[in-house]
DNA sequence: ATCATTTCTGGACATTTGTCCAGTATCCTC
DNA sequence: GAGGATACTGGACAAATGTCCAGAAATGAT
């Protein structure tokens, strides 16, 4: 849990918290298409990347769509459920092999209450949480999936390289055929 | 702010503590039409509606596109922009007179380190408020007009019935004309 | 390197949803 | 309760996007 320590150490936890934080995550590998939540089961951990790709998705009407992304570095949750203890409404996969940090919510609980410091952290972790799902919220409403590739190619070049073209197409809202058609248009 | 003062007891805090929030509270009242939050500034407070309907809104090439509303009794705020102190990506604004008890980021923060159990309060406020964004991002992503318009027809008829069409139409994401379609076939 | 598998592209056509608009219906004001 | 403003419906047509599919390209396993 390499990138997770430094993670902390970089916003100021050390000694003793830093310890405690590190205690109670345990480090999990996955392989390829292993499931870290499966769509109707509690979600019992909050996850780090430490390295790899992972996939939101859910199936509807026999399709998979991909909601959201993963890359190493960044936190993973199926936050609804994680936070309200009820049924997922995604799944998340590893689409490359990988490796996460996982922490479950009652040893974050715990560490909430225990280390100075970490309720603040906490509550950081969440608006950030909370800024995220809401800018990508308001692109799907605002933006159609032209705009969105758009958007994606512009500010974040390098998942556009790491995801497969199928996995973006359903996170941007359109099929396969109209993402090539977008990507046509563009040329 | 009789509702929030009965919110806050409900959840607990009485005495002292109950005080203080109340103290950093100021209650405005709004004319229809008046605007809460203008799209670009930066949001400078958090809300709870005593009365009224707000509506959240962005305009997209000269077109309205409503983004949320927010009945009597729940907590309004342009979330992202009140959390990050960025520029709000959508303006709100009352669709009938009604009133706000509204409260800064200065003091809520303070509420958060002064008064306890707050700290406790603003999480599962934080929580809560995922959970709303992630579900309605959800639903954006897995359903059509139609079944965001059946949905809302199962899980919020008093909604629907506050709600001038022609702002849930936009809210479910389809045209006015398209949402007659819609209501059309129902029948 | 070869073959099999998976992924990507783009044609032809179907469906969904949007645009424009005119006719009603509803609501508000005096 | 008359007149004007605003909101709602639905027809005709247009544009955007989906479905189905076959061939090309890329990837992976032996």
């Amino acid at each position: 849990m390499e990138k997770l320590k430094k993670y902390f150490e970089d916003i100021g936890f050390t000694g003793e918290a830093l310890e405690k934080i590190l205690e109670s995550v345990i480090l999990i590998e996955f392989k390829k298409n292993d499931f870290v939540v499966e769509e109707g089961k509690v979600a019992k951990y909050f996850g780090f990347v430490e390295s790899g790709l992972f996939q939101y998705f859910v199936m509807v009407d026999g399709v998979e769509k991909t909601t959201y992304m993963n890359i190493e570095g960044t936190f993973l949750a199926s936050v609804l459920s994680f936070v309200s203890q009820k049924p997922a409404l995604e799944s998340i996969r590893a689409l490359t092999d990988g490796k996460l940090s996982l922490i479950s919510r009652s040893n974050l609980k715990k560490l909430v209450t225990e280390v100075p410091g970490f309720k603040d952290f906490y509550i950081a972790l969440l608006e950030h949480t909370i800024c995220g799902i809401d800018a990508s919220r308001h692109d799907l409403i605002v933006l159609t999936g032209e705009e969105r590739y758009a958007k994606m190619l512009k500010e974040e070049p390098h998942l556009l390289q790491q995801i497969p073209l199928q996995y973006l197409a359903s996170m941007l809202g359109v099929t396969p055929r109209h993402l090539s058609r977008i990507r046509g248009q563009v040329r």
